[in-house]
DNA sequence: TAAAAAAATGTTATATTATAACGTAACAAC
DNA sequence: GTTGTTACGTTATAATATAACATTTTTTTA
């Protein structure tokens, strides 16, 4: 089971998160003859300022301070769009809103666990999990292409808050 | 397993599962001391015309046609709401749209098989999934409230389609 | 049954998310 | 250095959803 809920839940050195999804990103790109251009790094960095899903135009409002140059929807979609065509990102639909893949280049299952309190969310690969979807889809007779699993809950942390201000 | 993919994806009397769903949404709301209003019906048989999401603006400008009326997009939000609050339809997150539930009053898992080719949508609730899904989010420390599983693919009709036409 | 309260719907305006269509700039290949 | 390709800029608008407040309908209760 691939996960990065450890990582996504608990305090830890962001910083070091970005990097190496940046790293990778170029690695990703590199393999599949594409460029990160400036534009689309900039919106993959800004995704990747936490383990939160960021909407189109929050990710546009940051990329327009930081860069100081005032931009439109399109530019910013059209990042998105390359980022999700390399799989570099993810969106989530039930949010309308874009977080950063923890593990690219796996074929994985897309699913997600989503603080409902905070908004951080894990993304996790577990093959028992997708080989019940596969039977399911087989017994239906049905031709499974892509899957979309977004759980809504609460994270670790915020499970102890609120069990704290129910005493 | 619960699931309705025959009804949905092969041919069979619509008229039928529409009379259902309607005295069943009557039922659920006797049992919840509520009101299925002539608007909230007008929407829910909307909904129940094939076995496809419909979006709240389509769902909109069916309700406008058949009653004559010009109607503004909050009276069908909040219709919609209310179907849902009742557990008669569900959001399809990623399509924007709206589905009639087949088995409400049933504690059930929100799968949906959405055919990419025709739209027709399935609803399965099957507890070997819910029970992998628990399973791993217990393991995260993860409180699951809601969870929203949309597969995407191919119909049996629209497979077998897709496969002549390739010849 | 009339008045009060609650529930549902009507109406206007606007927020939020996303894309179409067309123009320009940057860069690589020949 | 022209051509073609790729990415980005710009304007306008489509599609989905909600806030805020007014009116109507229904239910409750005095």
């Amino acid at each position: 089971m691939l996960s990065n809920h450890r990582l996504t839940f608990y305090p830890h050195d962001q910083e070091r998160c970005l990097d190496a999804a940046i790293i990778n990103a170029k690695k990703v790109c590199a393999q599949k003859n594409t460029k990160l251009s400036t534009m689309r790094e900039s919106v993959l960095v800004l995704i990747w300022q936490g383990h939160k899903p960021k909407g189109a135009y929050d990710i546009l409002d940051g990329v327009a301070k930081t860069t100081g140059k005032s931009i439109a929807p399109p530019t910013i979609y059209r990042a998105l769009d390359f980022l999700l065509d390399m799989g570099l990102i993810h969106r989530i639909a039930s949010l309308n809103a874009y977080i950063g893949c923890p593990f690219p280049s796996n074929e994985h299952s897309n699913l997600f666990m989503i603080c409902e309190h905070c908004g951080s969310t894990a993304e996790i690969a577990d093959t028992g999990l997708n080989n019940i979807l596969s039977s399911i889809c087989v017994s239906a007779d049905f031709t499974l292409k892509t899957q979309y699993i977004e759980l809504k809950g609460l994270c670790p942390k915020c499970q102890s808050e609120s069990a704290n201000s129910e005493q």
